[in-house]
DNA sequence: GTCTATATGGAGATAGAC
DNA sequence: GTCTATCTCCATATAGAC
């Protein structure tokens, strides 16, 4: 089959996959408009369903529900974020740096539908497939993982060997942190985050200097041993 | 009216609020124990009304939603922890002991209502009523805020001038952090929580032994600057 | 004020059309 | 596989009985 051919038959019967992904599309394009206009809570399925021309049935044919439709919104964020992380990294710049690239080059791509993202904050319950820790959104963690680990690496740290393997989990989780505070955060432009995320991060660096020194050996051991419980396998 | 008197006329007309607080406390009954069987979100409004022998509609005219029985039960058990709370801090003990103490009474009263609690710990969002953080439960914050300004007063602590007024609410926090963990925690007997509490503890009173260096200078600009701004008036 | 009966509107499930 | 029509069950609202 030529492919002048295969692109005719295409164009009279339409390939399936095609066609469902369009629907799709359509779905959830209608779902985050009515999400950012009206706000997730208020916004219903049957609303989603009208304006996206399709029964309710066809929107939880392809979003199980209607959490599923910020799930599916968030993973193509995480798609689209990629280049700028991995340009942030190539950077090779230090870890405070770093850092601040990943996590503002997230709260940028966010920024447009912020309080779309308290659906994905406000679940703290592993259990609720939404949240951050659930086993649904594991795949998404992990890759997001990935960044920190990165970081980490490339700053060379000499952090203490019984807490070096957990401190990219650590770095995941107080980015975590920085967005949930953000997610909340009503003050003009978020500058209280603005200014939570430059602080933090100054004291982190600080804090990594004073690492090294002999008198804070008792506090390595008691974070060691309470992160290997913690993370414990 | 003699006492007598009273008496008898209260058993012929019982005294409305009497009669209220009753069908109150029945529901608020028959809601916890069925939470506790089933579970907060699969439990309806419907089998507490039907086993608490009303209508629908009575349940909520005590009680505007599902999530308000749930605040109900907090409130009272707060109210039964205060002595033990009160005990606690009689002891005079240091920082360290008090805060294991009031946070393990915490634990103690709520032990059998674990996952009841995660309708309140789950609930980041301060626009909702049940969140920790929500207009609707500032009443219950600040009393137990109370318990963390005692402790800390108690142990005149040294601390830097323009970090001391934000500690009675960093413990609170501290402790709901605790709270949210142990809520989460599904190792047999909540061990994991158990290890999480008493290194952070010691981590802590470590921590304020080198609060007072003056190597940490910049670390107590960078925190009170920080605070400031996220507490901010 | 206390409570019942009933209504409303939404999430999600399902049977079956194509 | 894709989708519509329809159903069930629930939270919450409301009219009005007592």
């Amino acid at each position: 089959m030529t492919r002048a051919t295969r692109a005719a038959v295409e164009q009279v019967v339409p390939a399936p996959a095609r066609k469902s992904d369009e629907t799709r599309r359509r779905i959830l394009n209608a779902a985050l408009e009515i999400f950012r206009e009206r706000g997730l809570e208020a916004a219903t399925m049957r609303e989603v369903a009208t304006a996206a021309g399709v029964a309710v049935g066809a929107a939880y044919y392809y979003f199980p529900a209607k959490d599923a439709i910020v799930l599916a919104f968030y993973e193509e964020a995480q798609h689209v974020m990629r280049p700028a992380l991995e340009a942030v990294l190539a950077r090779k710049a230090s870890l405070e740096a770093t850092l601040r690239g990943i996590i503002q080059t997230k709260l940028n791509t966010f920024a447009d539908n912020r309080q779309l993202m308290s659906a994905l904050a406000s679940h703290v319950d592993p259990k609720k497939p939404l949240s951050p820790f659930s086993a649904e959104t594991a795949h998404i963690r992990e890759s997001d993982l990935h960044f920190f680990q990165q970081a980490v690496m490339q700053t060379k740290l000499k952090l203490p060997k019984n807490i070096a393997p957990y401190v990219p989990r650590l770095l995941w989780l107080y980015q975590m942190g920085v967005l949930l505070f953000w997610v909340y955060d009503e003050s003009p432009e978020q500058h209280r985050t603005a200014v939570l995320l430059d602080r933090t991060l100054k004291m982190l660096t600080v804090g990594l200097r004073l690492a090294a020194l002999p008198l804070l050996r008792p506090l390595h051991r008691l974070a060691g041993d309470l992160l290997e419980v913690v993370y414990g396998d």
